[in-house]
DNA sequence: TGAAAAAAACTACGGTTGTAGTTTAAATGG
DNA sequence: CCATTTAAACTACAACCGTAGTTTTTTTCA
């Protein structure tokens, strides 16, 4: 499978989708014209590039179009984690937490639930 | 300060450099040419835009040129680190941390080395 | 039924990126 | 000192991106 190539603009249009789907064209419009002060006709390019792109399904009759994420919000992440990972810290997850942790990024909050998660992750040994 | 925009193939050089500086053309032609299979223009002309862009710096007399990362290693990911999280997770490191432990991308050893790391960071506190 | 509204399709256009080729200028060896 | 090598500068060019504008088609309301 090659990479889920998602421009930082598509990307805007799937978290709409992923936060609610289906949903069609005035309301997506509607949705993303205030969040990311698009004209109505960039989020349309927009949606036919995703569709293109396999991204993005595109159902219902013609003229009242409704989309939907083709890739989960969860399979995405998870492919631009290790493209990210990858390209930016040599392959090594660890790294990339080893960095989170040292720059100081993470709430006390966060570290007591990552000690939680690391705590549960041993038991599936 | 605007974002340390670097391309995925001028990353590549930007490794070369971090990894060892300075460096005149013909090494890092002769290291790129090799592990990334581009031709020596090409390397040529990635160099010039990171200069353009200032995130390597030129040094040396004319037709002898040596160059420097302007940007570190550690701030690059810094940066990098930055956008990605708030773009793909959300804006919460947690999350992201959350994901790689969930998904099982940790070996057991990246496991207690990060538990450690954890335990240090709360001294600080 | 004819004009206005709405949806979709098509076109556009400058900037960036990947990947070089071509030209010029400088140095060096014979 | 001239031919050759080398470094650097300049030019190129298609694909992709951000961001729309314009045209066409369809519907609907008065």
């Amino acid at each position: 499978m090659d990479p889920l190539s998602i421009t930082n603009s598509e990307l805007e249009i799937m978290k709409e989708l992923w936060d609610q789907a289906p949903q069609a064209t005035p309301e997506l419009v509607e949705k993303l014209r205030k969040r990311c002060n698009w004209e109505e006709n960039t989020i349309k390019t927009l949606l036919v590039r995703l569709v293109k792109k396999g991204m993005v399904k595109q159902d219902g009759p013609k003229r009242f179009y409704a989309y939907t994420p083709a890739v989960s919000k969860e399979h995405y992440q998870l492919d631009a984690s290790e493209r990210f990972v990858s390209q930016v810290f040599d392959c090594s997850p660890a790294n990339l937490l080893n960095f989170f942790v040292k720059t100081g990024k993470l709430s006390s909050n966060d570290i007591s639930e990552l000690k939680q998660l690391l705590k549960e992750s041993e038991k599936h040994e």
